[in-house]
DNA sequence: AATTAATATGGAACGCCGATCCAGAATGTG
DNA sequence: CACATTCTGGATCGGCGTTCCATATTAATT
């Protein structure tokens, strides 16, 4: 119940609007009252962002296609479920200790145990697209979760973007080419490209492609 | 000079530790005189973090080797020196505003521009690897920095270890059978297995393997 | 039904932090 | 030598995480 509540004071507030005081007064109870049920703030976040990834298992399909295919949706699933609660995409960590974080990596596992790797790569090749799907995420969310409510993403995105292009292109001459693309990218898309990137890597290893 | 003081300090005792009143006294002045210069605490740390940033360059060779050998190393660079600031892991964001961030995402984009990938997927790419290397360092050296200077990292990971070989192998059987993996890995060789994959993807995408 | 131990509450209080204020020192300028 | 600007640093404010503790509620035991 005290979860639930933080995970709605932190989606209408943001990380720095949870307050001890604020979360008791939605539960007309006090401060000390919550502290019985937990030892820390930094406790309670972590319970919350793993609440989230709860609902990211909700929402991905297991049904029994390609291991490919399904690690590429849970993936996607993830990212999705940080994307709607920005303020957890920092706070999902690894090595996993909490509930949800450990059926995400167990379940990641288990899928890269089924595409014929190695048995000796499993633990190396799973937490590295664990790692992969968690810290892209925040890196891509995190900002977002940053700004102000005044301030949309876009009209960050085209402020950056106006920086990138005020820089000399003796020194930068790769961002001041690439502004446009800054301005025009879409998260989402960029979160895929990486992972199919790894993926392929992944495919890559797991079945080398034939001596020319 | 104050960056550099709240670097030493940030070293010393951790992001918690960091106190405009204890900075001040650091440097004889006032929590007010520093205001100044300064708009923010978030600005103080992204400063800081940044100038981490700025340490993996010096480290990282730029001698011109292949473009994929050079990202390499640039990537390790990045990681070994987040790792000896561990506060500044999960502060280098995306997408750049400060100086070395910026330096960082351009000098990538060159050396992704130079392996032969079609100009439009450029930006993709290399952001996708940027996002790679700061979002996954974080989220592996992350809980380093969290930890108590009492519990070594050892420590740490051995009572995890522990958690999960409690866990019941019908729910989570992947991490059951992994709990030695995990005891014994070295989170550096970890961040470069998931590097080499996704140079490996990069790599296969650039030129495609001949057709068997 | 009465007694007592364990569990849970919630408001007051503590110490510390980020941030602001502002009188004045230092520095440069005409 | 006046004067505006830049810069200082200590006092101060409001608010936070956390602790304390007298009280209420529930469970277990006689």
């Amino acid at each position: 119940m005290i979860v639930d509540a933080a995970v709605a004071l932190l989606d209408e507030h943001g990380e720095r609007g949870l307050t001890f005081r604020l979360l008791a007064k939605q539960l007309n109870t006090g401060p000390g009252a919550l502290y019985w049920h937990m030892t820390n703030k930094d406790e309670l976040v972590a319970l919350a962002a793993d609440q989230v990834l709860g609902h990211a298992f909700a929402a991905a399909p297991r049904l029994g296609v390609g291991a490919g295919t399904e690690l590429r949706a849970l993936a996607i699933a993830v990212f999705d479920a940080l994307d709607r609660h920005p303020w957890a995409a920092s706070h999902v960590t690894a090595p996993a200790t909490l509930a949800n974080a450990l059926r995400l990596l167990d379940r990641i596992g288990t899928l890269v145990a089924r595409t014929g790797l190695p048995a000796e790569r499993h633990f190396a090749v799973a937490t590295a697209i664990s790692y992969y799907i968690t810290g892209v995420s925040a890196q891509i969310i995190t900002p977002c979760a940053t700004l102000d409510a005044a301030t949309s993403r876009d009209a960050y995105l085209a402020q950056t973007a106006e920086r990138w292009a005020e820089l000399d292109p003796a020194d930068y001459p790769f961002l001041a080419r690439t502004t446009a693309d800054l301005r025009e990218h879409d998260d989402r898309d960029q979160f895929i490209t990486g992972l199919d990137l790894l993926l392929d890597g992944l495919n890559t290893t797991a079945d080398p492609p034939p001596p020319a």
